[in-house]
DNA sequence: TTTTCTCTTTGATCCATATCAAGGTAAAAC
DNA sequence: GTTTTACCTTGATATGGATCAAAGAGAAAA
């Protein structure tokens, strides 16, 4: 799969400029696809993952940074006694930077549904006489976008009860992965209950009970315990 | 107090460049201080707040940056209702990256102590021709340490209860304020109890019970609400 | 096809924290 | 000095979500 994968329509992997599968809401990669040009040596590689594969987090300071081209993957942090947050959740488009949270947690990337991702040397691009300004600037902004979706996850954890969670869960699931269909939008989402759980600060069963709730609500209809169809996104007024 | 007031003992607020009250840890106010110099304009406003004070938030893209020199400084998050998450806490030497979080919610930085705080424009730093990389490069490191504390934050909030929660709060603050003293470390915190539990996502009164138990335990002794001396520091583990 | 395994759902019960309520305390205002 | 006010503590009770337990349901293995 690694090798000779099409990564897109347009250009095998192996191709050194892939500037044609840039991704439409992605300056960064377009940044990358430039400095790599000018520097003339690669800084980036993508490969073909599949569920339950670890990207392995680099040490700090941050030396790499991921972009999701297609699939879905978790930033994960466990604690000593295997208690888990799933601290952010990446779809097509979204750029990773690995964070490690405080003493006594790990924390990985996980694969949750077939993904092909982008790896990036940091390091090897920003270091160098030839920086980047306008990538390293870029860079600032991925933190910083990171950072808003982390804070809105505080107020989730802080300040929403399960019901609010899993109304705004839906709402952010479907508007990533949704498919316009007929009466809504069609979601497969590959997470478990207990993924789902372990990202919104809840266990497993209350995850199915609040799902049930929605379901008995008649605001979602599910085909299988992972693909189902949302009505009505204005529920989370 | 905001004019004429001395930030520090080397240099008052009004000298062009205060390079020499440079906080230890903190080379993003260097590198202001040298694009400043090479720009001839300066681009840095050093102010003293009193509790209660605001710090407006900038709209996003992000093109402020605060610095607090000394006191104590909290961003907040408030829903529609009235619930508010204290999302990050700051201290002296913290750089503060303005975050907004989602729809529906106000946010802002909150002066919770009398504190100094110097005030940056990215702006005008960051998109001349004379754009300075290594700030830059600076301010990615700025936005990926509030990342990591924000995704601590989410642990906690997701997995931690709440005593786990008061532990590693009195850990915090402790490593923060805390000035060794015979028998441990004193603490002086400006917080309320309310707003402790705004920031730990409990009620006041649940902090109040928990700080209880911590002082039954002979954990922490109080000398008044918001002044205490930590005992031992080991109890987290 | 049948068995096994993993994941999901549902039910019963428990407990941590929220909520409601009433005092207590100290600083600020008068 | 007394009153007011804001904040903190403590008690009683309610409740949302966790935990414990067991029964479906669907996919993979045999």
């Amino acid at each position: 799969m690694k090798n000779g994968h099409t990564v897109c329509k347009h250009a095998p992997v192996e191709q050194f400029n892939c500037l044609a599968c840039t991704l439409a809401d992605c300056p960064i990669r377009k940044d990358v696809l430039e400095a790599e040009a000018a520097i003339g040596r690669r800084f980036h590689e993508i490969n073909h993952f599949e569920r339950g594969a670890r990207l392995a987090a680099s040490e700090l300071p941050c030396h790499k940074l991921w972009i999701v081209i297609e699939g879905f993957v978790a930033s994960s942090t466990e604690l000593k006694d295997g208690r888990r947050q799933i601290t952010s959740i990446h779809t097509a488009g979204d750029l990773i930077c690995p964070v490690a949270a405080g003493e006594g947690t790990e924390c990985w990337v996980e694969v949750l549904g077939p993904s092909v991702v982008c790896e990036i040397d940091l390091h090897g691009l920003t270091h160098g006489k030839q920086a980047n300004t306008r990538l390293v600037s870029n860079l600032f902004r991925v933190a910083h976008t990171q950072l808003e979706r982390s804070v809105a996850n505080l107020v989730m954890l802080g300040r929403l009860d399960g019901l609010e969670r899993i109304y705004l869960f839906i709402a952010e699931i479907t508007g990533r992965l949704g498919r316009k269909t007929t009466g809504g939008y069609r979601v497969h989402l590959p997470m478990s209950r207990d993924e789902i759980a372990d990202y919104l600060g809840l266990n497993t069963e209350t995850v199915s009970r609040l799902l049930g709730r929605v379901r008995k609500k008649r605001l979602v209809t599910f085909i299988s315990p992972t693909e189902f169809i949302v009505h009505d996104l204005q529920f989370i007024s």
